[in-house]
DNA sequence: ACCTGTGGCTGATCAC
DNA sequence: GTGATCAGCCAC
């Protein structure tokens, strides 16, 4: 018997509107709209392609009616319930008299439209007007493999190993691959013109839903444009032969500011396995960069090397950003039948903003008004603390199952103005879909079935712990900045009754942050009973968990610690301990000190001090061990004019981004050393990029490097050296 | 026209 | 040298 492997068939969708829509129509995979309104979908019925022109009364919330009054155009006010600022939603005939009317509103009020105090809430995109308002979501019913994708790969001059003469910029060949399975195709005509016009009718003729890529944006449609316009060639990819188009985007990502050519096309959907890296990456830091290579290596997948023949390169490399794409699109993919959004702007926009568009499309339903945003307020975070430095011996974890969640269910901190009361039903629907979905991803009998309800048990998490962050966001309609300071001052409050029960139980607390504490425990913790005297402590709806336990901690500074495992493995964390900006032979001295501490004993990292300054002395460190790694915030143009305004300080990754022969964009990360004779050099002044390093001319700056080794070990060896004020309790 | 939050450490630079 | 500030990175 087949599994069916889709949302429908697992959980209660019908009776949950407000999560999942109330359209659960099967098989759309794309709305278009074309520049005069007119909507189409698209939707596959049994793997074939169904296309319906749809009526649809596009809409506006507004918070009175006076700017009706001069306004030439046709629409249907209709009053709405409850006593919110956006107490009318207007109705239009078609998507032109939608935006006349907020032009009108925009200029009449001295707001533009998604201005904080603006009179409208408009939503400038008419495919998700249609979503939201009928309540339908892409990918219905579907599987992941049922969604029709091609995966694009572009390859200029430069990749290869051409003529010098030739241009670098010249597309030699395009790859093409349809779906996981799909054989690889090589376009490769000598006459470029040639080249983009078979491209053009192969995606025509393939039809596919979506096109996947690494580095699409930024990378390949960037080059297949700027080829096309010097052809003059017409890259007609949509669904009725319309052209690729493209237009300036921002997207903000942790610290990161991604600014990128948002290309789009009618009836498909692109996605770019080099924005969900770097998102990917938010939680697990691990990758230095996110080129193909680094990407596919750190998720084992074979990718194509510049040595290779490029039939051999184009098959790695498609393989590879297919699989990519299985793996880091899923959740998307299950979110998308979530949302009142497109598959691209799922992936593009951020979880809170997600989660506004749940509750504009709940209210929208129910004909209820919406609030204005609120004012933006600074409010206090988690508890951290730290009571312990140095190393502890017999260290115990405890931490509270999903904090922040628990605390807005135990004590309804949902939105004041959510006056139908969905956000607490929200996250309740979702914790109770997300125990479900475990289950049955400890159940399955199949890999792929795991699989499944693994990432659908991964989806209903990020969203889960996306709803207190939504309280606090500011750009959130339904945000509460007071109920957001209410659910950390519980989380707070929690923790400073663990921390004194823990004491009085005679523990010695070592390291603590949010939900969870480190300590020591006293004789009293030798049977597992403690969790429970614990919890029953505790007011009910949170549950304290026991999380693990270690033979050995370093305790750094707050957030920063290393944790020596049964197995012997090292978990380090924190920026000062596992920082990417770290040169890694610091990064590798520093972990070599505490295992050592740790394993050996205190002051036995002396000699791995030792060690390090003869290795480094005798030039056995490579230019790789020595270089920092440093990504740009922001574009070597804004930073260019941070320094001309006085803003900000020169920094040597900037320095070299603006002095390098191609030019760097906001989000890429670089590598260089420093040079010169002189352990204390400017390093902005005395910097290379690692590319130019000549080992035929070694110009690595030694006594510099002598310098940090020295410096790191003076600040860890007094804390290393500290040892717990009391032997371990063997429990 | 886009954007979940706060807390904490560290290195580089600069003003003194 | 020292403290202040900024930028970058990370924990949760």
């Amino acid at each position: 018997m087949r599994v069916r492997l889709d949302l429908d068939d697992t959980i209660d969708l019908a009776g949950n509107p407000a999560l999942f829509g109330a359209q659960r129509r099967a098989g759309l995979v794309c709305v278009q709209a074309d520049r005069t309104g007119r909507l189409t979908t698209f939707r596959r019925v049994e793997g074939a392609l169904e296309t319906e022109e749809v009526e649809f009364e596009p809409f506006l919330w507004v918070k009175d009616l006076e700017f009706l009054e001069h306004a030439m155009v046709e629409c249907r006010p209709e009053k709405l319930a409850g006593d919110n600022d956006f107490g009318y939603l207007i109705h239009f005939a078609d998507w032109s008299q939608a935006r006349a009317l907020s032009e009108h509103i925009a200029t009449l009020s001295g707001r533009y439209a998604s201005h904080p105090d603006s009179p409208q809430l408009f939503i400038n995109d008419l495919p998700t007007q249609y979503l939201l308002a009928t309540g339908q979501t892409y990918y219905n019913k579907m599987a992941i493999e049922e969604v029709h994708s091609l995966v694009l790969r572009v390859y200029t001059a430069g990749d290869v190993l051409a003529d010098p003469g030739d241009d670098p910029a010249r597309i030699v060949a395009v790859a093409l691959k349809e779906g996981l399975d799909g054989a690889c195709r090589l376009l490769d005509d000598a006459e470029e013109s040639k080249l983009l016009w078979h491209l053009s009718g192969s995606i025509k003729k393939l039809d596919p839903d979506l096109i996947q890529g690494h580095n699409l944006f930024k990378r390949d449609l960037q080059r297949l444009e700027d080829r096309a316009k010097l052809h003059k060639v017409k890259l007609g990819w949509g669904r009725g032969g319309e052209k690729l188009s493209a237009r300036k985007s921002r997207m903000v990502v942790a610290e990161k500011q991604l600014d990128y050519r948002r290309f789009r096309v009618a009836g498909r959907e692109f996605s770019d396995s080099w924005i969900l890296s770097v998102l990917h990456d938010v939680s697990g830091r691990e990758l230095l960069g996110y080129d193909l290579e680094e990407v596919a290596g750190h998720f084992g997948l074979p990718y194509g090397k510049r040595g290779d023949s490029l039939e051999e390169r184009a098959h790695k490399d498609t393989a590879a950003i297919a699989g990519l794409h299985r793996t880091l699109c899923y959740p998307y993919f299950l979110q998308t039948q979530i949302f009142p959004l497109s598959f691209e702007n799922v992936m593009l926009r951020g979880n809170a903003t997600r989660i506004n568009h749940l509750f504009l499309r709940e209210y929208y339903r129910q004909r209820h008004s919406i609030p204005s945003k609120p004012e933006v307020e600074q409010f206090a975070g988690g508890l951290t603390a730290q009571e312990h430095e140095g190393c502890a011996y017999g260290v115990f974890h405890c931490d509270v199952a999903s904090l922040y969640p628990s605390l807005i269910i135990a004590y309804d901190l949902g939105p004041e103005f959510d006056r139908l009361g969905i956000f607490k039903g929200l996250l309740e629907t979702l914790r109770d879909f997300r125990l479900l979905t475990k289950s049955r991803e400890k159940q399955a009998k199949e890999e792929k079935e795991a699989a499944f309800f693994g990432n659908l048990q991964t989806t209903f998490k990020i969203l889960i712990n996306s709803f207190y962050g939504y309280l606090g966001f500011g750009q959130g309609h339904f945000a509460d900045f007071e109920k957001a300071a209410e659910v950390t001052r519980g989380g707070r409050e929690l923790l400073t009754r663990m921390m004194d029960w823990l004491r009085a139980e005679g523990a010695q607390i070592l390291e603590v942050d949010t939900d969870g504490i480190y300590f020591v425990p006293s004789e009293r913790f030798s049977d597992e009973g403690w969790i429970e005297r614990l919890n029953q402590e505790l007011p009910r709806g949170v549950q304290v968990e026991f999380d693990g336990r270690y033979p050995a901690m370093y305790c750094h500074k707050m957030k920063n610690y290393a944790l020596l495992e049964e197995d012997g493995g090292l978990i380090m964390r924190g920026s000062g301990l596992r920082s990417r900006a770290l040169e890694p032979f610091l990064r590798e001295f520093i972990e070599e000190m505490i295992r050592s501490a740790l394993t050996l004993g205190p002051e036995s990292h002396q000699s791995v001090y030792e060690e390090f300054e003869k290795r480094l002395q005798a030039g056995e460190l490579g230019v790789d061990d020595l270089a920092k790694t440093e990504t740009l915030i922001d574009s070597p143009a804004t930073y260019s004019r941070k320094i001309s305004q006085g803003g900000r300080n020169r920094a040597a990754v900037y320095e070299l981004a603006l002095a390098a022969p191609r030019i760097y964009q906001a989000g890429e990360s670089l590598s260089y050393y420093v040079t010169g004779n002189k352990a204390t050099v400017t390093a902005y002044d005395n910097c290379k990029r690692v590319e130019e390093f000549d080992p035929e001319h070694p110009d690595v700056n030694c006594k510099y490097y002598l310098r940090k080794l020295k410096q790191t070990f003076r600040k860890f060896d007094p804390i290393l050296r500290k040892t717990p004020k009391r032997a371990p309790i063997k429990v």
